[in-house]
RNA sequence: GGACCUUUAGCUCAGUUGGUUAGAGCGUUUCCUUGACAUGGAAAAGGUCACAGGUUCGAGUCCUGUAAGGUCCACCA
């Protein structure tokens, strides 16, 4: 067996260990046993994207997931992919050519032409993502990598929006949309965010045709409109102008325009508020969505005004044709100056809609797009609703419901070139819509594509052959759990269940994981833009790959957003170095390990010969067993870390390693000790190969505990039970008292330590402690004597039946006393003594008072009842041998 | 406007169904290269659990309200 060196590098063995698994096929997803299913679909990154934090957490979530299923014995499946993400590509790849100086805009190359560049560009760029996952350790199924504009999920893509065609639910209408001027396509909804912005409020004034002299006068943030202006609005409820209703205002944009085209009626309309403003609206219908629908109840004129590119057009009028909307908007005030319309202006912070990718104010518009009907709405509510399917945090089924109780249509259509091209054609009035072109002269395909989440929402099952009946579909449909933001919650997570429905029949995944945003220290959300992320590549390299994992995990509570912190990532990195010493120790101090089972191990451990230190490292094993446990099963992933962090670090390394060092001194002792070591790095390792893979696969083949020839990974060498339940270790006859008297042992361990510290003696190693105990006391001090020197650093512990003038603590084992002779500082020992006396005397009181409570002895159980008496009992002790300490001082 | 979340040590966070003297990591202070590890060991300092009421024998934990910060949804020109 090669030598465990001094520290842990993990460059190489990660590179090493990757390869191993890969040339194994151990993350190959197998349709041909019959073992439980487990499967993960990934979140498709962008297939031009970089790993960013956020892939960091999510991604190694999932593959905690993976590996912790397969070690249960289950039949694991995490299937990869890239997403072809429409917009950002498209536009990544244009501005690419532009700054080249290739094109000016992409109709310099034409469609064919310009797709033709992208699929090179995807070819060139779309493999980082993936080679950086591999170096985070993902256990993804690599040969069924898939990408949503693969030729047959392109194929299903069409064929569901064939399907929902036929159904009704998917339709063509011109509606008012989300209009990108930047990217000039129609966006969903959920693509466009309001952002806070600072503007004018406009008050101009309108004349009443039929009662010349009187004027109303209308607050808007977009004067630029007023050409496209059809109607006036008020509330008909109210008193100031429900009188005008019918009657007629001149608009004053245009000003060339004759006097009759200017002419537009004062309507009434609820939906005023006549709080607001001036109580008076302008309605625009071609350009406001709240504009269009009053157009719609009142049969207005819709004016566009405004051109896909935002500029206003000619039916803006000779001042503003030409100009760009927000140009447009000064110079519209500056005409209303002239015209003596403009009352005043002052200034405004309202909310606009602005494009998500693009980052510019969308522009609501009047265009020809589709839309879709959301089918299986009601079921893909309930399954939350019931909590078939869960939610983990929990709270976020609330959000979901909500949205799904307010669906609106969903905008499919998008005007790009890069995505999945829309299955229509039309020939005149007449329109086609099937997977392949029609026959027939004259046919033309509709020009858009679809929404990139129109491919996405089939994820779970388009890549797995739908809508064949695979092999794969059969064993690994519905998923387990999908692993996931909260921010992607509508864009992706309802409407693959609502997909799931209409076309598998049944729900996507049993379980959906809401990972926390990760977040720079100040709180901001990490951006590229901001420049605010470390770079996970060079904090592999730093801290490596286990360490990057380890740190991520550890710091990302369940559902809440997390801070990022590089130092919790290199105290993963301490960690995994701390775990690659104590294997160093077990090597150094023995033979190599015993590579039979672990149940076999367990079998052969002679319980009888068990010691304390035994019995409560092998308590201490189980109670973090089960707590890891818990965890998976409860989606707490940096609880069970953090769990295993406490044990390894506190338990095994500071106390059991340690006391070991005293008993490999006795070959009587020795090998049942190492054998102990064993078992607890063989489980330990086991139950944090799903968090830091590289490291723990390294170790357990170093330390021999291989089966030969194979790994933990897929040679599945003990079985669920193993893990899961501990059922091995529940065999062992745990003495409860001998737990208890190591507790004890620590306790001493520590004030002894204490003591010397306050004195100044802390690094000394040849002082004297003498103790007065009882003889049970001693008995239980006198077995652990060696460990215990060793341990407190003392030259001898010495037995006495009393002892003056030296400084003392009080343990659970005996009075401590150090042997200082001459150095002792009476006065600073009686106020060290009175201080802690004193704490006492409190505690004591307040203890007394609640027991002296009749109310607390009638009402309260009677475990706490004893609880409290036995807790005076022992501060009562406690307080009289300090108050004998001190007297004697 | 509606909903949800957060508020505990200098920082980032734990704290399970209410029950001894509220914990961890990092940071800070002091000491230590003792034969796994200085990426380490030992000890220590540091908290009126945001605030105000209430329920209870007992509240960081349950209820009500307030304040601050955050997220999502809707949106009034």
């Amino acid at each position: 067996m090669p030598e465990i060196s001094k520290s842990y590098e993990p460059r190489d063995v990660e590179e090493k260990w990757y390869a191993a698994w890969l040339a194994a096929g151990a993350f190959a997803g197998r349709t041909d046993d019959a073992r439980e299913p487990y499967c993960i679909v990934i979140p498709p990154p962008n297939v031009t994207g970089v790993l960013t934090m956020g892939h960091v957490l999510n991604n190694t979530i999932q593959d905690v997931l993976a590996r912790r299923a397969r070690l249960e014995g289950k039949s694991v499946l995490w299937l990869p992919g890239t997403d072809h993400a429409g917009i950002a590509t498209q536009t990544v790849v244009e501005r690419t050519l532009k700054k080249a100086g290739e094109i000016k805009h992409r109709d310099d190359l034409g469609r064919e032409k310009f797709l033709e560049r992208v699929w090179e560009w995807k070819e060139k760029h779309g493999g980082i993502i993936i080679q950086q996952l591999k170096k985070l350790g993902c256990s993804c199924d690599w040969d069924r990598e898939r990408f949503t504009m693969d030729a047959d999920y392109s194929r299903c893509v069409q064929k569901v929006f064939v399907e929902l065609y036929k159904k009704d639910l998917i339709y063509r209408g011109k509606r008012m949309v989300n209009w990108c001027p930047a990217s000039l396509t129609a966006l969903s909804d959920e693509e466009v965010v309001m952002k806070e912005q600072r503007g004018t409020l406009c008050y101009f004034k309108v004349e009443v045709a039929e009662a010349p002299g009187t004027f109303l006068t209308i607050a808007t943030t977009r004067p630029e409109t007023i050409p496209g202006d059809t109607a006036v609005a008020v509330n008909p409820k109210d008193p100031r102008y429900a009188h005008l209703i019918g009657q007629h205002v001149l608009r004053p944009l245009p000003a060339e325009l004759p006097r009759e085209q200017k002419l537009i009626p004062i309507i009434g309309d609820a939906h005023v508020d006549f709080e607001f403003g001036t109580g008076v609206l302008k309605v625009t219908p071609a350009h406001d969505k709240t504009d269009f629908d009053i157009g719609q109840r009142h049969q207005l004129a819709q004016i566009e005004v405004i051109a896909a590119a935002g500029k206003m057009n000619d039916a803006a009028g000779a001042d503003l044709r030409g100009l760009d909307r927000f140009k447009a908007r000064k110079i519209a005030v500056e005409k209303l100056t002239e015209l003596g319309a403009l009352v005043k202006e002052e200034p405004y912070t309202n909310n606009v809609g602005y494009s998500e990718r693009a980052d510019v104010p969308i522009e609501p518009r009047l265009s020809e797009q589709w839309f879709l009907k959301y089918p299986s709405v009601e079921k893909s509510r309930a399954v939350v609703a019931s909590g078939e399917m869960q939610f983990h945090p929990e709270r976020w089924a609330k959000v979901y419901d909500h949205w799904m109780g307010n669906i609106q249509d969903w905008c499919i259509s998008r005007q790009l070139w890069w995505g999945h091209r829309i299955p229509v054609w039309y020939r005149g009035q007449e329109i086609y819509c099937g997977l392949e072109a029609p026959t027939g002269e004259g046919w033309t395909q509709d020009p858009d594509v679809l929404d990139t989440w129109f491919s996405s929402w089939l994820w779970p099952f388009a890549t797995m052959g739908w809508p064949e009946q695979t092999a794969t579909l059969k064993k690994f449909y519905p998923t387990t759990t999908l692993v996931t933001g909260p921010d992607i919650i509508f864009f992706w997570v309802a409407r693959m269940i609502m997909a799931g429905y209409e076309f598998m029949g049944a729900m996507p995944f049993k379980h959906v994981y809401f990972t926390g945003i990760i977040r720079d220290q100040q709180g901001r959300k990490m951006s590229k833009s901001l420049g605010n992320s470390p770079d996970p590549l060079d904090l592999i390299a730093t801290y490596g790959a286990d360490g990057l994992r380890f740190g991520i995990i550890s710091l990302a509570p369940s559902g809440q957003d997390i801070r990022f912190q590089e130092d919790r990532i290199e105290s993963g990195k301490n960690f995994c170095n701390k775990l690659w010493n104590a294997a160093r120790f077990r090597q150094m101090s023995g033979e190599a390990g015993d590579n039979s089972t672990l149940a076999a191990i367990v079998a052969r451990l002679d319980a009888a010969r068990f010691d304390a230190d035994d019995h409560a490292i092998l308590d201490r094993l189980l109670t973090v067993t089960r707590e890891v446990d818990r965890c998976f099963v409860e989606f707490e992933f940096s609880a069970a870390v953090q769990a295993l962090y406490g044990f390894f670090w506190n338990d095994f390394c500071d106390w059991y390693v340690e006391v070991s060092k005293s008993k490999l001194q006795s070959s009587d002792l020795k090998a049942g000790c190492l054998a102990l070591q064993d078992l607890v790095l063989r489980q330990t390792l086991l139950l944090l190969h799903p968090f830091i893979p590289f490291i723990t696969e390294e170790l357990w083949s170093l330390l021999g505990y291989s089966v030969p020839g194979k790994f933990i990974e897929h040679a599945r060498l003990e079985n669920a039970s193993q893990l899961a339940s501990s059922s091995h270790l529940n065999g062992i006859a745990l003495d409860r008292a001998a737990v208890a008297q190591v507790e004890k042992l620590k306790a001493v361990t520590s004030l002894a330590r204490a003591l010397k510290a306050e004195h100044n003696v802390a690094s000394r190693r040849d002082v004297r402690f003498l103790v007065t105990a009882g003889d049970a006391e001693w008995a239980v001090l006198a077995a652990n004597l060696a460990s215990l020197a060793r341990m407190t650093g003392a030259a001898e512990i010495a037995r006495q039946d009393s002892v003056a003038n030296a400084p003392a603590a009080v343990t659970p084992l005996g009075t401590f006393y150090l042997d200082l002779t001459g150095t002792v500082d009476p006065v600073a020992e009686k106020i060290r003594l009175t201080k802690e006396l004193d704490a006492l005397t409190k505690h004591i009181a307040g203890t007394e008072a609640r027991l002296a409570n009749k109310a607390f002895t009638d009402k309260a159980p009677p475990a706490v009842i004893a609880g409290a008496q036995k807790q005076l009992a022992e501060q009562k002790a406690k307080h009289a041998e300090l108050a004998r300490l001190l007297k004697a001082l």
